[in-house]
DNA sequence: GCAAATTTGTACGTATGTATC
DNA sequence: CGATACATACGTACAAATTTG
């Protein structure tokens, strides 16, 4: 009866579609306008409802642009063997990586103590963003002591993988030793790369691989978009 | 200007008065039109301030009757506490905190889903900040399904302690069974309470514990003020 | 118990600002 | 640049619940 208003009803139908899937992820609702008359209400009816899907998450809207189907923040696991495009496919995305730079450059300090090797030996810098359905997601930096790995710069630029270059330089078995998290804000450069606001909250890692005789061969910085993914850390006891 | 609306500098200004203490649990607000004069806005511009705060359950309000204190003034963390020592490696494991809030509460969507159990059931609600050298690390709720505790409110408030409750309660033996970890932004009164910025990055953790018989014991949230911590993950096998 | 005054809730209207396309 | 679309903010009116006389 008037125990239900029209901003409640409009909000029940909307969330309705949204939760039994006819909106995917990412799917742009009608406009404000269009709704307004498609359930014979003012505008502000509609935003109320609006406004009701997006504190339950459901919902997201960009001024001048539209209101979106939230996409929900990307799970990925952090185990012994994580692979970004292995994690991804087991949770329906499609990957890609924009590959930013490929370089042979020298150690400095911090990287050379991870690697234990020495500041100043040359090692190989892989730069990239990791997408998730064009959404970029991560800005990774690796370092690979150049001592230790084949002529991989041209795998890297073009398939953009780690995977691919410890494959060809004999480290298809190289794993995963240590992941230190913390967390920062955004700055200009890194939102502009991320496409997110400067200030935003990243995850922030700093991994290491190491092949499996024990060496250093991989370290990692990865900056995640706070908002889009969630580590996902497995104990095994 | 364009970054500080109206309505946000209001719920500012409530929230400040309501975090502060200058107002008791249960006090009425002045009226929506009251506060409009006052705050010079439109009746509007300010239920829409309010609105914001029932959200984040500082208010509530009842048709006809008014707007209403919903919790009591947040504890500020301030004042000579015990110094301590905390392994971070162990993330969420404070030794020593100081205590918040310990209370019997019902268990919300989130949390009853995370500890198996049905919404509305009662929960033992555990609030604490982590300090280091007088330093907020960390803020922490810790949820645990009442049934399944003894009598440990009392523990809980003496000890501040999370191991010696489920101890008390027979669930020595719990252990970590997931770790979700992902980066927000500080609200104002997480800043508050961790004493940072309003914005500045936080690590969030999502952890599950559960018992040697494999039932959900405990569901914690915890934050982590970014610039201050380093979690460790550390892979085996 | 009832009616009036008070106070919050819903709904529509209008105008303007601002980000996106 | 203009057109579009969401955001803020003012206004009005009436409904519904509570409090008060």
């Amino acid at each position: 009866m008037s125990r239900s208003f029209r901003w409640q009803v409009i909000a029940d139908e909307l969330r309705e579609d949204i939760v039994k899937g006819r909106y995917l992820p990412g799917h742009k609702l009608d406009t404000e306008e269009v709704l307004a008359r498609r359930f014979g209400v003012n505008r502000h009816t509609v935003r109320r409802s609006i406004e009701v899907l997006k504190n339950e998450g459901l919902l997201h809207s960009r001024r001048g642009s539209g209101v979106y189907v939230h996409r929900p923040a990307t799970p990925y696991p952090l185990g012994s063997r994580t692979r970004f495009r292995e994690n991804l496919a087991r949770a329906g995305v499609a990957a890609g990586a924009q590959v930013l730079r490929v370089d042979v450059v020298a150690a400095d300090e911090e990287v050379a103590r991870m690697l234990q090797i020495r500041p100043g030996e040359m090692v190989i810098l892989f730069e990239a963003i990791g997408l998730a359905d064009q959404t970029p997601l991560s800005l990774r930096e690796s370092y690979m002591p150049a001592q230790k790995m084949g002529d991989v710069v041209g795998i890297l630029r073009e398939q953009g993988s780690i995977t691919a270059a410890m494959e060809a330089s004999g480290h298809g078995n190289y794993k995963r030793a240590s992941t230190k998290i913390t967390a920062g804000n955004a700055n200009l450069l890194q939102a502009d790369q991320l496409q997110c606001m400067k200030g935003d909250a990243l995850l922030i890692t700093h991994a290491c691989n190491v092949t499996e005789d024990g060496e250093m061969i991989e370290f990692c910085r990865s900056h995640f978009v706070g908002s889009r993914v969630f580590l996902d850390v497995h104990q095994e006891a």
